[in-house]
DNA sequence: CTCGCCATGTAAAGGGTTACATGATTCT
DNA sequence: AGAATCATGTAACCCTTTACATGGCGAG
């Protein structure tokens, strides 16, 4: 679906397709050569996709046909299954107590640059499509999942930011914990 | 990680390991028997776990070892390596201009009725945890996780209505196409 | 008694990444 | 000339799920 996709596009080589595939869905997406190439192999064959003739001899992009576009059609109108969810962050943070507060934090802060970074890709990704001339038909679609990545990217560092607070609560609870407070309370 | 981690909470059985991932993890990870049963094999063999002898003859569940909970240590220090991202429905809004408005719409709505779904069992693991008192230790870790699963329901849903207004939005104008623009421009 | 759940496993198949091999072209 | 990039592939390996096989036990 992806390479069908990223060909409907524009017409491009096996290489051009993962580079588009890592530069412009990166964050939703992700294809190796070794599914790329078998998948443009076995398009070829069954005629969805065909070789242009440039007269550059290094590159002969592949392009979509009326048949390739049908069958992306039908990918698309599938059911998205979501895979199952493997979130290492979460789950060393759920057993977080084996690892103690300081290392905690450390993840959190990690994760909270990694989101700093992610809202900016995404905010740059919106200028160039504004300035991308050839996307207007696509832009309106992409705009979408550039606004998921930005609200995804903003909860992560909001939570970070919560997270972060609670831990040093923790970790100062810890330090000092509550000087006789069963002590004081009993005392009239 | 997780079958280590799951066994660090309380001893219990292979099957109660898988029912306790799906329950309390379900939204950031998942196993199946076929990685849980061999691991428990592997984790036995090297003493990390150990059978514990009830009187009851149905089940032996696991209890972590000194050894164990030294390995689990271990592996939640590593770095969290986020797997490759393979998300679905942004693919298919991403190529949303060969899909049409309408099907987007349903995609949308459907990732919003899931993210509501998720808020709510959010809330409903924050009330557990709180009443669950074997659980005290665990629980401010816990919370970074509920915290962070809400954060993101969050997210989804506001993007979701977002979208919902753009997508409607594309919908009207390509049903009405700005009528005779150009040419009401170029009359005097 | 039978159905469904608890419980334990295993083998096959599928999906995917990594690493390697190869060569042309372009840049420095 | 040498390094980096473009370009195409492939084979081994790894992880994981799926499906099946098996059996004890409790409830209706």
């Amino acid at each position: 679906m992806a390479v069908l996709g990223a060909l409907s596009i524009a017409p491009m080589t096996g290489y051009a397709v993962r580079e588009q595939i890592r530069e412009t869905l990166g964050h939703f997406w992700s294809e190796s050569f070794g599914q790329i190439y078998p998948a443009l192999a076995e398009f070829e064959r069954l005629a969805m996709i065909e070789r242009l003739d440039t007269g550059d001899s290094r590159s002969s992009p592949f392009a979509i046909t009326d048949q390739g576009t049908a069958r992306l059609r039908e990918l698309l109108a599938g059911e998205p299954q979501q895979p199952k969810p493997r979130n290492g962050l979460m789950l060393r943070l759920f057993f977080g107590r084996q690892l103690g507060p300081e290392a905690c934090r450390e993840l959190v802060l990690s994760a909270r640059a990694q989101a700093e970074s992610q809202l900016a890709h995404m905010q740059d990704a919106r200028n160039d499509l504004a300035k991308d001339t050839d996307l207007d038909d696509d832009a309106p679609y992409i705009l979408l999942t550039i606004s998921a990545g930005e609200h995804g990217a903003t909860a992560s560092i909001a939570w970070a930011d919560e997270a972060l607070r609670a831990i040093e609560s923790l970790a100062a609870q810890k330090a000092q914990p509550r000087p006789h407070a069963t002590f004081t309370e009993e005392r009239p």
